[in-house]
RNA sequence: UGGGGCGUCGUCUAACGGCAGGACCCAGGAUUUUGGAUCCUGGUGUGAAGGUUCGAGUCCUUCCGCCCCAGCCA
């Protein structure tokens, strides 16, 4: 952990969860504390995801604790070893080290052990019924539900007919093993829940070793009281999980974790769930999991997010109960934050138009130097090639230009950054009356930028040399989402209807300085005045690909859009 | 109409009966060799009504609103 985050951690005010750790370690309810990050291998991780890592593992490191990594793989049909490569890379990223890496299929065995203990104390049963039979006897939100007509079975059969699922005597779905509690409890969870359901599947780790796979509710609080776990940190839609969670625990009598529940993370202009993420990438709306729109952590890292802009963030947002809805631009200040300290400047015209300086020689070329960032004086400079021919980006010019425009027009004299302050006496433009080229003058005595004078000049331009530039494709990237809520449709209309347009535009032919002809993927820059980027898996030599991670704040875009 | 949760600026989040504070956002200004960054100023909030108290966002009562639960998903 850096020093910052150890800082920001310790200043900023405890949350609910640190206070009730504090009062279990206080009242000696527990003398240490273990967490765990539980996710289910069937997709990859999220922002939303990194939330609870960063919970997970900030209690356990804030405490002197360990958190476990723990894959929740009891559902064989759509878990997958390609996901728990994924996760652990992710987690890494964001740089948090697990203490022991789990399955909970490894405690299979286990579990299947205490079933049966169970069964003999008379607190579970076989249950002939199947999925649809069992539905309509547990009863609705408001009408209790009735007993399965297998409710009394005798110990002894229901200890062979558990054995004999467990030896796949029987089909998918013919049978299940119920917790025995109360089919009128208010709570639906405490309505007879099923322990084990029978799946004649591999599993990606027991191979075909199980039929019988225990559910969520039976797997996991076993699994963290196994691990010793003090604090099961989880979503608030497992609260009214949380009495039978302490029901198994009780009737095994064995160590007893303590479950907690926090809101989970929701952003503006993007989804959070797996399921419609998976939809996405189905529908070909993106073009993967890693696509730089996608909220996924594989997704943000190729947009060129730091996992300190993602940390500080998820630290401001805070931990609460509270549904909430994080406002995406908080997630992008705090990149630019992060970036405006460490990336690297450089001069990047994405729509390239001419600018030829009369009386500057054909054959003159100087290498200007320019400094790598403003914000690190130790960042050091670099050369800039310098000549007759550059290229300006297409918006800092026009022929007629409007109210507070301070950029170049006829006439009007502007400073290259890093150059020299040059004016501009006339324009060429094509048969269609489109500007081809400006062409301008320069001041000489104003090498480097400054005026000789001490005139104010109040637009600076960044530029690249035409003869050297080289050339990249540059992708801009802008919220998935046109509305904030995504669901947020008229009647009639889905989240497709607010798919924005333009959260992607591809530009080729853009130029950029000579020095950024190689890259390597994730290498970072500002490009001056137009945002943060970082270098694309598809760059390849002497054709680079960036992402624009983050635009710069840009006043002049709000006068243009104030009008 | 069952059970479990949650309501504080537009958004997120503090307050542990004692001046409702911070961040993002928005607006304005200063400054600037990035219309960036930085700095300054300003903006709007305790869901409602009663009650207890010298004093209530906090305690009590009632009401209102929102979220989750009827998978052999997690």
């Amino acid at each position: 952990m850096s020093d910052t985050e150890t800082t920001a951690a310790a200043d900023r005010p405890r949350n609910f969860i640190e206070e009730a750790i504090a009062e279990d370690l206080e009242s000696g309810r527990f003398d240490r504390v273990q967490t765990r990050f539980p996710p289910e291998p069937n997709g990859y991780l999220h922002i939303g995801h990194a939330k609870a890592i960063a919970i997970d593992f900030g209690m356990a490191r804030r405490h002197g604790g360990k958190c476990n990594l723990r894959f929740d793989d009891t559902n064989p049909t759509r878990e997958d070893v390609e996901y728990v490569d994924s996760i652990k890379q992710d987690i890494e990223w964001l740089g948090f080290r697990w203490d022991r890496e789990c399955y909970a299929s490894d405690y299979y065995g286990q579990l299947y052990d205490w079933a049966v203990e169970l069964i003999r104390k008379g607190r579970a049963y076989v249950c002939d019924l199947g999925a649809d039979e069992v539905r309509e006897l547990r009863g609705t939100l408001t009408e209790p539900g009735r007993p399965s007509p297998f409710r009394d079975r005798a110990v002894e059969e229901n200890l062979d007919l558990f054995a004999r699922m467990k030896a796949g005597e029987f089909p998918d779905g013919s049978r299940t093993l119920r917790a025995k509690i109360d089919m009128a409890h208010p709570n639906l969870n405490m309505r007879d829940p099923v322990m084990y359901r029978i799946l004649h599947s591999r599993h990606h780790r027991t191979g075909d070793e199980w039929c019988i796979y225990p559910t969520y509710d039976w797997a996991h609080g076993q699994s963290d009281s196994l691990e010793r776990v003090t604090h099961s940190l989880c979503s608030l839609e497992f609260e009214d999980h949380r009495p039978l969670y302490e029901w198994y625990i009780r009737e095994l009598g064995i160590f007893p974790s303590r479950q907690i529940e926090f809101a989970r993370l929701n952003l503006t202009h993007t989804v959070m769930s797996k399921r419609r993420l998976r939809e996405m990438v189905e529908e070909k709306v993106v073009h993967g999991w890693d696509d730089p729109r996608m909220p996924t952590l594989s997704g943000l890292r190729r947009l060129g997010y730091t996992p300190a802009a993602v940390l500080d963030f998820l630290d401001r947002v805070g931990v609460a109960k509270t549904d909430s809805v994080a406002d995406i631009a908080l997630l992008e200040h705090c990149l630019r934050e992060d970036l405006n300290r460490r990336a690297q400047r450089a001069m990047a015209v994405l729509r390239p138009l001419r600018l030829v300086i009369d009386d500057y020689s054909e054959d003159r070329v100087e290498e200007l130097e320019a400094v790598n960032n403003p914000e690190d004086g130790s960042a050091g400079t670099r050369k800039v090639p310098f000549c007759r021919e550059l290229l300006i980006e297409r918006e800092d010019f026009a022929l007629e230009p409007p109210p507070k425009f301070f950029r170049l027009a006829p006439g009007r004299e502007v400073r290259l950054k890093h150059a020299y302050l040059v004016t501009c006496i006339s324009v060429e433009r094509d048969s269609d009356g489109n500007v081809t080229a400006v062409r301008c003058t320069h001041d000489p005595a104003s090498r480097g930028g400054e005026a000789p004078d001490g005139r104010r000049v109040k637009g600076t331009l960044h530029w690249v040399s035409a003869r050297h530039a080289a050339e990249a494709e540059v992708r801009l990237y802008d919220h998935l989402f046109a509305k904030p809520d995504p669901d947020d449709a008229a009647e009639g209309e889905d989240w497709h209807a607010n798919l924005n347009p333009a959260s992607l535009e591809t530009l080729s032919g853009c130029r950029v300085e000579p020095g950024l002809a190689e890259v390597s993927t994730g290498d970072r820059f500002q490009f001056l005045r137009l945002g943060y980027f970082c270098a694309d898996p598809d760059s390849r030599p002497g054709r680079p690909v960036f992402n624009r991670s983050v635009a710069l704040k840009d006043s002049w875009a709000k006068v243009v859009r104030a009008g």
